[in-house]
DNA sequence: CTTATTTTCGCAATCGGTTGCGTAAATATC
DNA sequence: GATATTTACGCAACCGATTGCGAAAATAAG
């Protein structure tokens, strides 16, 4: 009854008048150990209150049932959703998450990195910070043939798989969905480059463009972190262009800083998508709220998270082989609304 | 060189010629060991590329610098902040988060709660199911002494500390205000009333029309899980009453169900707030976008998560003791927004 | 009733740090 | 210069479960 000793396998093994092996075997349903026995043992445990030791065991048998996730923020819709398909995944499979997030800073990045490689994470997914250059700080992992899967924000290497969409489709897709609908000077609200997903919405953006004879206008790709103070940043900037010079339409690679571009655009009396048509990314709440409601395309952050989460623990279980794939892309399709349907009215 | 043998404190022992407990007190900075040797163990670990083996640590020592947090779901605006708060402050003081949804399920509460006392979390950050009765499965965790934070879903308990805000004044605020808008008839949308925020909302709003002289009429109280479609459903009920019999105002339990209920009798034809005012709950991104924007109450997610973990932590440290205090209530201030500002013109 | 097999289980080493206690060396005290 | 303190470190026993190998017990084969 003393409140401090914990129950062991010792306890159990004892009470039964086994070995510790045999408790530590019957425990795990290995069926070297007889049935009758199993079960007396399961019962003794329940008796006693046994709780298994995690340490104990992860120390000796050098796996932890644990996934590390990294990411850049913890508080955007596409995130959190993401992670909640990875939790779900992992949960069905008796694994658990770490979480921490690096906050788009290298450092604390490769600092929380570390942890994960000191916690002895099974396999780590992650979602690369915004200015990240290199992947060294996962050298430790991969020499250590822990698995890494990287999704969204994702970083080419032999021996990973990288989960996410075909950014440059959909941006392709989008934009060439804005010149069906008449715009011709069409603006691309962009993040760092440095992240693949900006750079290939960028590469799509241009080649819709040019595939269309459309003048590629680097006056009209704006960089940003997307915020919300970026869309409004990005409002200031077209409405200070003089009238003739002012984009038909904005692509903005993400749902918030088109919506704060939009916000603020239609404070200053400019009609959408009549004036200027709009197209975001990602498919965030708030695209099924603003009015006009915002043409965007689908990014299925939870099944994207659970997709990837399974993907990590096939390969852990021995199911599959991670190095054997390099990328998997899932559907993102456009949903289109009316911030760029200009033809509603003809159609 | 061999990839599998891990690199331990005995390899640096036998590398500077002193002992393991040398080596382990001296990376941990004991004051025990002499400034010089501790720079040369420091500069072996490095040299070796030594990392250490946090199971082992743990196993011996009895803590794991881990806290488990256990939320209804992730994928909400005002959790996923909470986790980012918690996280800062956590990465902050050393400690790591092992994160787990219940979904909304008891069973599944009770499972991941048990997994997190197997993987011996130092301590216990919960925010209950919406059908969660009894808090048995936590026993294990208040026997152990292993310290619980309630915060947002609180269940009272002498052990422990509820973290959140005053739901019942903040309700009865939004409800008073509603009230000075010269709302009369003022609808309800809230959620089960077996989690103390639904039901001290509930509460707030019922004592603020009875000082008021105002009549509580169930009719007007909706109870539901208070989401999108939830919200549209409550606009559906409102339309189906005979307009003389309509409510002027709609308190929503939280901006969700606020807003889409907004969004479907907008599309009805009714403006807001002259035909009907609104308030939600939450301060959700979307309740900026909603036009009018939605008049609601901050609900500080990312410091309540700081507080909650910060406090947790504390008393893990020795700092402060978590059983002296009952509860720790943040402030939650109206934000007063166009929704329910019928007055507008005349102030 | 032997001998060969299969089942079922125990022994003991191991995983990699941590820590109470003891002691030699270094420094201080008178 | 002898004794008292302080400093710096080593010894060895843990923490609790896992697992290769060997062996006893039970069952099958002849």
């Amino acid at each position: 009854m003393s409140a401090d000793r914990e129950v062991t396998i010792y306890d159990i093994a004892k009470y039964l008048n086994v070995s510790a092996a045999t408790v530590s075997r019957g425990l795990k349903n290995n069926p070297m150990i007889s049935k009758s026995t199993r079960r007396k043992i399961e019962d003794t445990a329940q008796l006693l209150g046994y709780q298994s030791n995690t340490f104990a065991s992860s120390l000796r048998s050098r796996q932890t049932n644990t996934l590390g996730v990294l990411v850049p923020r913890l508080n955007s819709h596409f995130m959190s959703s993401a992670i909640a398909g990875m939790e779900d995944a992992a949960n069905r499979h008796g694994y658990n998450l770490i979480i921490a997030q690096s906050l788009e800073d290298v450092e604390k990045e490769k600092r929380n990195a570390a942890t994960m490689f000191n916690k002895r994470v099974d396999g780590l997914l992650i979602s690369l910070s915004s200015n990240t250059q290199t992947i060294r700080h996962l050298e430790p992992f991969f020499k250590k043939k822990i698995p890494v899967v990287f999704f969204d924000r994702i970083h080419q290497h032999d021996e990973s798989t990288a989960v996410g969409i075909n950014n440059y489709e959909a941006a392709y897709n989008i934009t060439k969905h804005l010149i069906s609908q008449g715009c011709t000077k069409i603006m691309h609200l962009g993040g760092n480059v440095l992240r693949n997903v900006y750079q290939e919405r960028l590469n799509g953006y241009q080649q819709a463009l040019r595939d269309h004879h459309l003048p590629v206008k680097e006056k009209w790709h704006l960089t940003s972190h997307l915020s919300e103070q970026a869309g409004t940043d990005a409002a200031r900037y077209i409405l200070d262009l003089p009238v003739n010079k002012r984009p038909d339409a904005v692509f903005s690679a993400n749902d918030t800083a088109a919506v704060y571009c939009m916000l603020a655009l239609k404070d200053a009396g400019l009609r959408i998508p009549e004036d200027i048509a709009f197209a975001g990314f990602n498919n965030d709440p708030i695209s099924r709220v603003i009015a006009p409601n915002l043409t965007t395309v689908e990014y299925p952050g939870e099944s994207l998270g659970h997709t990837a989460a399974t993907h990590l623990i096939n390969h852990l279980k021995g199911i599959s082989n991670l190095y054997n794939t390099n990328a998997i892309t899932l559907r993102a399709d456009l949903v289109i609304r009316d911030s760029s349907l200009k033809n509603k009215l003809q159609e």
